[in-house]
DNA sequence: GATGAATGAGCGTTCATTCAT
DNA sequence: GATGAATGAACGCTCATTCAT
């Protein structure tokens, strides 16, 4: 993300500020955002209350550096991973695949946010944007942009707005990364997009 | 749910409660679960706040017990839409038009139930369970069975079991209820109904 | 002050809260304003520290509950006995015989109150304004007239103005209040007195 | 004070203090002793925090340091200055005049340490003596010598006792620096100390 | 049953001070 | 000697809960 940290300071700062953020969300992950207190996640961080603070200014604010990261790097993912094909509406399968083996690594974090944040999906869109997040909406203006191609080539109905079609798919997503990150053991991924897939572009009455 | 109660002196009780649960309702849906205290529900509601420890044993059971009304409202509801058909594919649609008339009745309410709760899907029905819901089970069982009827009778694919479908259809269904209550104004839910409905039978590929 | 509170609970409340004032103010006493902690003076005074904020919004409120019950008592007694004489020279004099009294009377608030806030004179002034009091402007407005009339019937040099006059008396009478304050055992007041409206009269050099 | 260190080592270590002294006394100014922080001192200074550790051994040290400079620096110019004449009543108006020029010159400096201490007379006597000084008592000792002699010089009246008119001058006095202090703009020291003199000396009674 | 004043554990946060480097 | 990251005790304040009336 920060390939040349300025100096040897900055890189050691940022690099406690990690481990720290580490630990908190281990702690967060325990506990959940509202139960746990800054006493908790410092002790099981092994240093003192006060050492958050030399970081992050607020436990909100620590709380929303461990949204960031994780939601950087699954935008970063997922776009890396719908470059992968042309084809618009591989591309839309790609990027979904790329999100459940996110969800699936990042189990404890899902657990997490998905406890602590207003995670509903319209909610979470308007938290992400008053977090100063943009890559979700750049994400979707991009996956518009594909299921409009793929209406375009006659690989997905007309009958509805790209728009409508990619909130559909948001939810649909969504829902399984929950899915993914609260069962315990790991569902097959490979399997699961199979079956999410067929659900997505068939429907519950077309199938294969 | 509970016709003949004992004697006056519950009959009396269980009044009080409804009272005390209707005037709570508006308070929590005004600040939030959160940001609420019971001295503000207590005022808003003309009483004291050691009164509403006489009907609910803390904070949390009495937000339970709003969350418990209205989704026994919902159930019954929707099993009595499902009533309104025998073919068991118009059945499910006319389930889901019901949840999403219930969503629209009861904005306020999904509002701060989705930001109190952890309200994701898995986490939902684990925490119903957990306040001793069954309604949400029977009502899965019962929309399992009449998927299976419609595999049966053709109407639906087979390559998917009917457990799978019901989730996907959860999902669905609770996003858009969501969106629903989030959303101001109220769109036309004929009209998203037959969107989703559209993307539920059909998939993003397969139009009408 | 308040001879007829509009009921019974508004009765209790205030007694109660001159109840936890007189405690708070023996426990800031002890420790001054910024050493004593809340928790300290609720312990003290035998209650919880929560039961503070139910009749002082901040430990800053209760602080200045303290000194407003004090100032506007202290500006009472002045004005009072001044009305004990038409001579305004007297009235000046009957008016720092009662601020002397007032202070010998009530040692311990001054022990507090000249600790905590910034209670040089000028400071002290614009502090009082800030808090709301008007009385100690009133009180220098009324104690200017006299010196103007005194003045005028040639009881008073007329080569410095009013003005300047009162601030010297404002001075020297907040220092031997002071005085009286923190000298243990109490002086003679009237004695006191003499000296000190001897060195006001005559300055050192002119004598009896 | 000690004019010859020991050796080179002390002779740094004294110079740092000093140094150290400055930029704290400048960032103690900036933002008053409770609320300025040892960070913000040290950050000010271009120091780390841990290095005033090193000269002084707490907050209240440093500060007790920076009141001492200018105590000591102030008795030094007053008693300079009261060399200035032979009469012993002179000697006292030199001396007044010498405070009245160093508050003016001095205002930041005051403007601290009256918000900072609890500057009231007595108690800052008090409170000079626990912080080893001797000055201030031997100040009063040489002014009351001369009160002494201008007394029996007829210059001062004899009714009432040295000790009590030198207490007299000092609260006067001490008020007036205060106020030199806390207006803006500086006013006329000389005409200041015209008007205050002539109330010391002749009263508010007696006049030119 | 209803009250509401009182409770007090526990919160997030600060900052003077320390000590390994 | 100088550093500054880390410390951790202590702060003012909140609010779900209790219980004497």
């Amino acid at each position: 993300m920060d390939p040349q940290p300025a100096n040897l300071r900055d890189r050691l700062h940022a690099a406690t500020a990690q481990a720290l953020l580490d630990a908190a969300e281990k702690a967060m992950l325990k506990y959940g955002y509202d139960k746990v207190t800054m006493q908790q996640i410092a002790s099981e961080t092994g240093c003192a209350p006060g050492t958050f603070y030399l970081y992050f200014k607020s436990k909100q604010d620590l709380f929303e550096a461990i949204i960031n990261r994780h939601m950087t790097t699954l935008f970063e993912c997922t776009r890396a991973a719908m470059d992968g094909s042309d084809n618009p509406l591989e591309k839309i399968r790609l990027g979904i695949l790329a999100c459940f083996r996110f969800g699936q690594e990042n189990k404890l974090f899902f657990q997490v946010a998905l406890t602590a944040l207003p995670m509903r999906n319209r909610a979470l869109r308007v938290k992400l944007l008053e977090m100063g997040h943009t890559e979700h909406a750049e994400m979707s203006r991009y996956s518009i942009e594909q299921l409009r191609k793929a209406q375009e080539l006659g690989l997905v109905r007309k009958d509805i707005p790209a728009e409508t079609l990619d909130e559909f798919l948001d939810v649909v997503i969504f829902s399984f990364i929950e899915q993914l990150a609260m069962v315990d053991p790991v569902p097959d991924v490979q399997e699961k997009l199979r079956v999410v897939w067929g659900l997505i572009t068939g429907g519950i009455v077309g199938g294969a």
